[in-house]
DNA sequence: CCAAAGTAGTTGACACGTCATCGAATATAG
DNA sequence: CTATATTCGATGACGTGTCAACTACTTTGG
């Protein structure tokens, strides 16, 4: 392997604050989150995807596909809310295997409770510190990378 | 508290395909390093650092400081690293309660080893795929986001 | 119908990160 | 000097995330 083409200043100013923005953005929210609600931010996103559904319930592969989680990780933390009565799973008739994640009424009140806070948060924190055009050009930008990461994927593991 | 400011289509798009591209970013480094060495992300970040430094070493508070970790992250991760031989502590003799991080010749093989291809990947999955427009305002962005984060720390924790 | 392959979800081991708490050393104030 | 506050770092408990292996069911292809 020849010599490596490190990254010159205007790059890795980009791309480390980039990722110090990212670590900081989620502990602010993680930590706004635990202080307003006993929900944490994964807790939180679990429960906006399946209230966004129509019966409030996804298959637990559909809730691992919509919130790009693997299955396992989506099994543990599934299993954790169930432990706190945030959701809970009913068998699937159609599907032997399957089972639904569904909302239960103590989810619902909590994600509600939560919800304004944490998109207050989120315009306090980023969304009002961009213009309409940042905005447009970091939603390009990031499925850009997502579609060339996602092309990658199978080719090199 | 009256009826929240919900995000519109463009807010919600820059703001999930952001996080979505920030995990699968990690994801895919994190597994480039995992295939390529023996080293974790949080390994090379805590090598880098220190390989950084004229010395190859930091106090621990300025390992925190330079990754922007809490203490005790820091305290925990060179615990598994001098489990492993990656780093050393060594007392400090300027001040009883500190320690020094120092890299080992075993740290040093590894980084070395590591470290050409997690940049050619973060080149490869990222940094090439922006131009120079998007790449300065992503820094100038992900700048005034952290100084607004740090702005606000004290007042409502 | 049956064997093989694929899919849904679980589990256990382990690494990672946060919080609260603690002990020890240092800095500060009276 | 001495009491107090602060800083450095370690620790234990717990929630989180990944990987590999596993069970059970379904699909596919004879």
């Amino acid at each position: 392997m020849s010599e490596a083409r490190w990254l010159d200043e205007q790059e890795l100013r980009a791309w480390r604050s980039l990722q110090f923005m990212q670590m900081r953005l989620e502990g602010a929210l993680a930590r706004q989150l635990a202080a307003d609600s006993s929900l944490s931010y994964p807790d939180y996103l679990v429960l906006v995807t399946l209230t966004d559904q129509p019966q409030g319930r996804l298959r637990l592969f559909e809730l691992a596909e919509a919130l790009g989680w693997e299955k396992s990780r989506v099994s543990h933390q599934v299993a954790r809310m169930v432990a706190r009565d945030l959701v809970a799973k009913k068998k699937c008739d159609s599907d032997g295997r399957g089972a639904f994640v569904v909302v239960t009424a103590q989810g619902r009140r909590e994600i509600n409770a939560a919800a304004p806070g944490h998109v207050e948060a989120v315009r306090r924190m980023f969304v009002d510190r961009l213009t309409t055009d940042q905005l447009v050009m970091i939603g390009e930008i990031a499925e850009r990378v997502l579609a060339t990461l996602e092309e990658s994927e199978g080719d090199q593991g």
